[in-house]
DNA sequence: GGAATGATAGTCT
DNA sequence: GACTATCATTCCG
């Protein structure tokens, strides 16, 4: 059983910058296989839908984005650069597209299983399990063949974002990383002093 | 320590 | 045919 309790859909039904900040601190929980993954959630970015030339859901609904569109509190998860995935939180009503963009963890639980999946020696250190979008992703086992479209806020769920009631010390904003559009736009949020996040070099790197 | 670069494939024009 | 909401490695200072 994952600690704490699943999020309300209200929770979700509204704006990605709303919600953003308030999602720093809460959990992802997957179940695979007998062993429970967990992580809290330090870094994301909020991503809109018309009005935010940087977004996936910017140029209007197509087969690739249809879940940004749907309902909230669904996983959109989707492949990039041939190699990674990454998981977006679909936010708004139904209708209307938004998201929230999971960068970074701090590993709770199952950092055996994290580490296998991400290929990396036992002696890793945890922060590099999770600390950045793709990674999160490979140590959680995410695909868009497996996880697009799941809704994170129902009890079957393999995948689950749930709250235990942490409150995180502070909150850092930032612009968003690794875009060409729109990039001055203060929408990264960060947990203030996590080791997770990931680096203030990769926040320096020049848009070309 | 920091910056540049290659790997690699789905999606849209 | 171009373009990625990335990462790990390689180079340079």
């Amino acid at each position: 059983m994952p600690p704490g309790s699943l999020i309300e859909r209200s929770f979700l039904e509204r704006a990605p910058d709303l919600v953003a900040p308030d999602v720093l601190g809460k959990l992802l929980a997957r179940r695979v296989s007998g062993t429970l993954l967990v992580g809290r959630i330090v870094e994301v970015e909020a991503y809109f839908g018309q009005d935010d030339p940087a977004a996936h859901a910017a140029a209007g609904p197509t087969a690739r984005n249809a879940v940004l569109f749907g309902p909230a509190g669904h996983a959109y998860v989707y492949f990039i650069y041939g190699m990674y995935s990454c998981l977006n939180i679909s936010c708004e009503l139904e209708g209307q597209a938004g998201s929230v963009l999971v960068r970074a963890l701090e590993p709770l639980a199952g950092l055996t299983q994290m580490t296998n999946a991400r290929g990396l020696a036992p002696s890793a250190a945890p922060r590099l399990l999770t600390s950045g979008p793709g990674r999160l992703c490979q140590a959680f086992g995410l695909t868009r063949a497996t996880h697009n479209g799941v809704d994170l806020l129902d009890e079957h769920s393999d995948l689950q974002l749930r709250d235990d009631g942490f409150v995180v010390p502070g909150v850092v904003v930032t612009p968003r990383i690794g875009i060409s559009k729109a990039a001055e736009r203060p929408l990264r949020y960060s947990v203030d002093g996590n080791p997770c996040v990931s680096g203030p070099k990769r926040l320096a790197r020049p848009i070309t």
